[in-house]
DNA sequence: GACCCGTGGTG
DNA sequence: TCACCAAGGGT
């Protein structure tokens, strides 16, 4: 978009803010990590776990979490184990190793409080462009540039004409975002929350609800009659892949309360009838997990990477054959 | 940039 | 039904 500023496209790019953010005064959802009385650990950590996860799977973990360690000094005194289960079924574990280690690090090198500096917050696990600028937007009110998806397909769609934003950030995607952000510190902060929330809610990715849209009439996209997406997104890949191999067997270890030997964790369904032999019966939640991963239609040879890949990953340690959550 | 990393709801 | 999608980060 043409970065130049004139007062005409100043006073419509000033339009399109306070749309938008009476729109959000209006529409929003009440979500508790928004409440005046949330702390920035509370903010954290729903970014942490809202990466890449829908909000309605967020709200129950997050509210556990939080009862549990209601600071970073709580959860960093916790083992790997309990984070791992208490993630449930969130997905992407990793991240919840990521927010164990941030905490730790909160607790050994900030005193225990979430820092307020975006470079500081950016040195943390865990935490990249996206959640540093959040955190320091939402939890301290400061004024930085957020791009999240949300962001991105917004202003695709209302300054660019684009039906989709490209596959991967670029350069120019952040420079627009600079640029339409409102220069007023309070009112950026508002205008971050409000593109993000009317991305979520109206400016979706599938089927747009343009009718109930607070900038119909400034969108570039609608202007020009809602073009299709030129190229399609190549679709993430999930049958038959590490990934479903490594999800059943960590929702095994999950709900094992003992060791499980990696011979049950390797073998197939063909294979299952002479392990469990050899070995004293599991919990039936353990069973049910086992039989679960057991049934995947996979070479041995992947079932053998895919539990590599967790123990590489710290996921799971190895003792004597018998594989556990970690700590 | 490309690719890897979970999980389950949905159009 | 099934591919798409979700407040990304790390390598």
């Amino acid at each position: 978009m043409n970065s130049s500023r004139t007062p005409a496209r100043d006073e419509r790019l000033h339009g399109t803010h306070a749309a938008v953010i009476e729109w959000y005064r209006r529409a929003s959802r009440d979500l508790p990590w928004r409440a005046p009385e949330r702390t920035p650990w509370q903010v954290l950590v729903s970014e942490i776990m809202l990466q890449q996860t829908p909000v309605g799977r967020v709200l129950p973990v997050w509210r556990r979490w939080l009862e549990q360690w209601p600071e970073p000094g709580d959860l960093a005194a916790a083992s790997p184990a309990e984070v791992l289960r208490a993630w449930d079924r969130l997905g992407y574990p990793r991240r919840a190793l990521r927010l164990h280690a941030a905490a730790q690090n909160i607790a050994a090198e900030h005193d225990g409080r979430v820092p307020e500096d975006h470079a500081q917050l950016l040195a943390l696990p865990g935490i990249g462009a996206y959640t540093a600028a959040a955190v320091a937007v939402f939890a301290f009110g400061q004024r930085h540039t957020v791009v999240d998806t949300n962001i991105r397909r917004v202003e695709a769609r209302v300054f660019s004409g684009r039906a989709l934003p490209s596959r991967s950030l670029t350069a120019a995607e952040t420079r627009l975002a600079q640029d339409v952000l409102p220069q007023d510190i309070a009112e950026s902060v508002a205008w971050n929350q409000a593109v993000m929330e009317l991305g979520a809610l109206i400016c979706t990715a599938r089927s747009p609800r343009c009718d109930e849209c607070p900038v119909r009439r400034d969108c570039a996209w609608v202007a020009a009659g809602s073009p299709p997406a030129q190229e399609t997104p190549r679709g993430q890949l999930w049958h038959g892949t590490d990934r479903q191999v490594r999800g059943a067997m960590m929702a095994v270890l999950r709900a094992a309360d003992e060791p499980v030997r990696a011979q049950l964790l390797l073998t197939d369904l063909a294979g299952s009838e002479q392990i469990a032999g050899e070995h004293a019966a599991p919990p039936a939640v353990v069973i049910e997990r086992l039989g679960a991963l057991w049934r995947l239609p996979v070479p041995a040879e992947q079932r053998e990477r895919a539990l590599n890949g967790l123990l590489a990953d710290g996921l799971a340690t190895s003792d004597d054959g018998a594989v556990s959550l970690p700590g």
